[in-house]
DNA sequence: AATGCCTTCAACCGCGGGTGT
DNA sequence: CACACCCGCGGTTGAAGGCAT
């Protein structure tokens, strides 16, 4: 809600601004040019604003769409009598106008679901907007750019490298799991519920130790319900995307190789069999040999090991302590989102 | 109070792919 | 086939607000 009304707030100081802009903007390059300047140009062309929108170009956006639908975004413009490039329209209507754009910060399923999407497509933005309903490209992009590799930053590494992403996959998406499950247990309210979950928690787990082939076992027969059981938002994100394209063939093993590796993350952090449940997880998640060694590594420092790698074991080390200071510390900010 | 730095996010830019002529 | 136009995507920028000094 804070966030919804810092943004409005935001949104109406940059509008005011932008209507004592007298900038106008090339409609063919969108570039700068100042207002009075180029006259012959100005003659040829309409001269197009650019910066904030004003709230009257807002409602004059908001009502021609709601009469004639959106698209042909040129055209909308020049019809609207906006003088506004038809991208510039576009932006404005499906990042921030459009009804079923959900605004505020990113819950923890969607935080677990956009560290898992990005892990598989990488900046595919755009594709991993199609998985969180009402949640833009723009403003994942954004969340990312200025959450996810603000963590990189912190640890010292960059958030697409291999470590980043080892990190994100076997501490971060257990702990938000964790959050999730509290959440879920403080809604519900419920004993025996919370019983259930943790119950069906340990039951993918114990599928994936159990069985060399997690997918084809147990974990695809009742992944819907566990899921649901798991986190009822993901889920139900899961179960939304499930029919609409080519994620339906990929839910099962999306769901069960997160799952799958959430699981092994927390007996990482726990000195469980890693052994046994990496075995499981592979051709759930994309893993390469480097993956497997480090792997490997991780389990030996959980077991109370040494890692073959110095450099790498004193990150991980270093990433495990931060976790109770200053990662976890502003963890806080994900956990009050 | 003034200043500077940092974070956030709306908006812009360039590019590539798709489509119509 | 060539060209022009449109649309959508990913990267980047810059304004605004918050915070520290």
């Amino acid at each position: 809600m804070a966030a919804t009304q810092q943004s409005r707030s935001r949104s109406s100081a940059a509008a005011a601004k932008a209507a004592a802009c007298s900038e106008v903007v090339d409609e063919e390059h969108g570039r700068c040019r100042q207002g009075g300047g180029a006259q012959e140009e100005a003659e040829n062309k309409p001269e197009l604003r650019r910066g904030p929108w004003t709230v009257d170009e807002d409602l004059t956006l908001v009502n021609y769409i709601a009469d004639n639908g959106e698209g042909r975004w040129n055209n909308l413009a020049r019809a609207a009598g906006l003088k506004r490039t038809g991208k510039s329209c576009r932006l404005r209507w499906l990042n921030y106008l459009r009804p079923d754009v959900k605004r505020g910060n990113f819950s923890a399923d969607e935080q677990l679901l956009i560290l898992d999407l990005h892990t598989r497509w990488g900046n595919r933005w755009s594709k991993i907007a199609q998985h969180l309903p009402g949640r833009t490209d723009n403003e994942i992009k954004n969340y990312w750019r200025t959450r996810v590799q603000k963590h990189a930053k912190q640890l010292n590494c960059d958030a697409n490298s291999k470590r980043f992403k080892d990190a994100m996959r076997y501490l971060w998406m257990p702990h938000l799991v964790d959050i999730d499950i509290d959440i879920a247990a403080a809604a519900a309210d419920d004993h025996h519920h919370l019983s259930l979950l943790h119950h069906q928690q340990q039951q993918v787990a114990v599928a994936g130790a159990g069985n060399g082939d997690l997918a084809a076992a147990g974990y695809a027969a009742t992944n819907d319900v566990q899921l649901h059981a798991l986190s009822s938002g993901m889920a139900a994100m899961m179960t939304t995307t499930s029919s609409s394209d080519s994620l339906a063939s990929e839910s099962y093993e999306d769901g069960g190789g997160l799952f799958a590796n959430v699981r092994a993350g927390e007996m990482l952090m726990s000195g469980g069999d890693w052994a046994a449940q990496e075995a499981n997880n592979q051709g759930l998640w994309p893993s390469s040999d480097h993956d497997q060694s480090v792997q490997v590594q991780v389990q030996a420092a959980a077991g109370g090991g040494q890692f073959q790698d110095p450099e790498l074991s004193g990150w991980v080390q270093g990433f495990s302590e931060s976790i109770t200071d200053n990662f976890w510390a502003s963890e806080e900010i994900w956990k009050m989102q």
